[in-house]
RNA sequence: GCCCCCAUCGUCUAGCGGCCUAGGACAUCACCCUUUCAAGGUGGAGACCAGGGGUUCGAAUCCCCUUGGGGGCACCA
């Protein structure tokens, strides 16, 4: 395919959502694996409905997901300006406007906006077609200038063909056929002399030699208009391409009661900019019949038009979850310290304020070392980490039960009862004299000198011939198998208590290694903590 | 109301006339692994290809109608 030049024209009225986004990576897919070039313009002709932090928001999209545009707003480019307010003040759009009133596609209008209102109004109570009924299509010299005078500002609107058919053909769906009787003489210059969506896209499209215009499927049935308004001027419209919705998980269009739909909501909540431009892609495209896992490399390379489906897509939440994840795992170790620490550290989404920053990255890589592959968005670290990041862990202690193997008792832990008043069972003390043998045992286990370690396995020997036990999880692990041996309790069971007892959870990372990085300090107060809420034997 | 677009498992999709007793992925279920949770592995259930007519030796694939869903009908984009 010949290079194309696309465009991408956000209206800063709002954020980006995730289908507005869609539309921008398939243009930029489509630049960039055709080795064209990606257009950003900023239309913000509706001057009254500009949203504050929303252009900046539309950069900030853009640049998250790494879709560079080779023409626009800082960017500069041989078009420029690229935002149609200032394009305006160049009188552009004013000087189209003009050409075709001149050649009689286009008159001025002086109805006001009351009397277009009450003709919508009688059109929809009579159930007739809803439209400009052309009152001033045909005003005569003295009416226009008598209304002049009155200083009334005009709009100027197109001069719709009465008769005949528009047929233009749409890349995804073949010869699409309008009537031209139809459709009514739309405004293509507003009162206070902005251009509306109609004019502007045209007149820039063509000024930018845009050669091909992919946008959502809401444009289609004004194509015809965009059409019509390239024959007027005597312009080759640019190609079309209409894309099919994105819809919510319910299959209505997707808005803000779908929850996070803004795309730098997705950030925010932990998702990977790279899993994001992956699942987008998949919304209406597809490589072939099993790959679903594409890096933007392939993407680029194989992205194109008739791979596009043109039917609409639910936005599916689990599935994101589920990509996010599998990127996550992806990355290497080092990588996803990086990522996740900053996350962590976010005051907004990472872990509660009250821990302090900065965190100690080596830290934070042991942690990651075991979240990694149990998060699925680095909002969930903030959740599971924790544990690694504070002193005391609160939890009733009948949670050691539930993490004993209780069934009941961890269902109801899981629907988030409150266990708190619940009295102990029987065993308590039993249990108590299981973490006061643990908390022995492992006393005699040592941690590290920290200038040692740098390198565990060597000085673990020499621990080893110098009759100390270091504090690795394997050793740690033999000890409490060996403890449930003497016990004679089943390791499950004993390994439980002590997770509950020392994450304050009844799911964790696996229980040595979080005893390893969370140290001895930390573990064996957390034992004793736990220790000295239970009963002992014989206290009742 | 009028106009337009779309229609394969719950969801994203493969399929562009015979390879389909419809393939993959997410979700779901079972089992394996296992100190919990994940991850991973194996297997299962899940779509009579919206319904009805054609065309054809042969249709998920082409045509028509119906139904359903979506979009548009602003001095918003």
């Amino acid at each position: 395919m010949e290079p194309v030049r696309v465009r991408y024209p956000p209206s800063p009225t709002g954020l980006p959502h995730v289908g507005n986004i869609r539309t921008a990576l398939f243009n930029w897919l489509l630049a960039r694996h055709t080795g064209g070039q990606f257009i950003l313009r900023i239309e913000d002709t509706d001057r009254e409905r500009l949203v504050e932090g929303a252009y900046e928001a539309i950069l900030e999209s853009l640049r998250w997901l790494g879709l560079d545009w080779d023409e626009g707003p800082e960017a500069g480019g041989p078009h420029a300006p690229y935002i149609q307010s200032e394009r305006q003040k160049l009188g552009l759009y004013a000087e189209a406007a003009r050409e075709l009133v001149e050649k009689g596609d286009a008159y001025r209008c002086y109805c006001s906006t009351e009397r277009l209102e009450k003709l919508r109004e009688r059109q929809a109570i009579n159930s007739l077609p809803t439209g400009y009924d052309r009152r001033c299509r045909n005003l005569s010299r003295e009416e226009q200038a008598r209304y002049q005078e009155e200083g009334i500002p005009p709009v100027v609107r197109f001069k719709m063909p009465l008769t005949g058919r528009t047929t233009f053909h749409d890349l995804l769906r073949g010869d699409v056929t309008w009537d031209n009787a139809r459709m009514d003489d739309y405004v293509l210059l507003k009162a206070d002399g902005f251009p509306t969506y109609h004019l502007a896209n045209v007149v820039d499209d063509h000024a930018m030699r845009i050669t091909h215009v992919l946008r959502g499927d809401e444009w289609l049935a004004s194509t015809p208009r965009h059409v019509l308004l390239y024959q007027a001027f005597g312009w080759e419209p640019p190609q079309f391409a209409h894309l099919a919705l994105v819809l919510g998980e319910d299959r209505a269009k997707l808005s803000k009661r779908h929850g996070a739909v803004a795309l730098l909501d997705f950030r925010d909540d932990g998702y990977l900019p790279e899993a994001m431009v992956n699942f987008l892609a998949l919304m209406g495209w597809s490589l072939d019949d099993k790959t679903t896992l594409i890096s933007r490399a392939d993407l680029v390379k194989h992205f194109s038009l008739d791979r596009v489906s043109a039917s609409p897509a639910a936005f599916d939440l689990d599935k994101l979850k589920w990509m996010n994840g599998s990127y996550i795992r992806q990355l290497p170790l080092e990588e996803f310290t990086g990522r996740a620490l900053s996350f962590l550290e976010d005051p907004d989404h990472g872990l509660p304020p009250r821990i302090p920053r900065p965190l100690d990255r080596n830290y934070v890589q042991r942690v990651c070392a075991l979240l990694q592959e149990r998060v699925r968005t680095l909002a969930e670290m903030s959740e599971q980490a924790e544990l690694f990041f504070t002193d005391e862990v609160i939890y009733p202690p009948l949670l050691i039960w539930a993490g004993m193997g209780d069934k009941e008792l961890r269902r109801r832990a899981e629907a988030g009862e409150d266990l708190s008043n619940v009295p102990l069972p029987e065993n308590a003390p039993a249990v108590r004299t299981w973490l006061d043998a643990a908390l022995a045992i492992l006393k005699e286990t040592y941690s590290l000198p920290a200038d040692k370690s740098a390198d565990p396995t060597i000085h673990h020997v020499l621990d080893i011939i110098a009759g100390k036990t270091p504090w690795l999880h394997k050793d740690l692990e033999n000890a409490c198998r060996a403890l449930a041996g003497e016990l004679q309790v089943k390791t499950g069971e004993l390994f439980g208590a002590l997770r509950v007892a020392i994450t304050g959870r009844i799911t964790a990372p696996p229980l040595f290694q979080s005893m390893e990085v969370l140290g001895r300090d930390r573990t064996l107060k957390r034992l004793q903590a736990a220790a000295a809420r239970l009963p002992q034997q014989g206290t009742g």
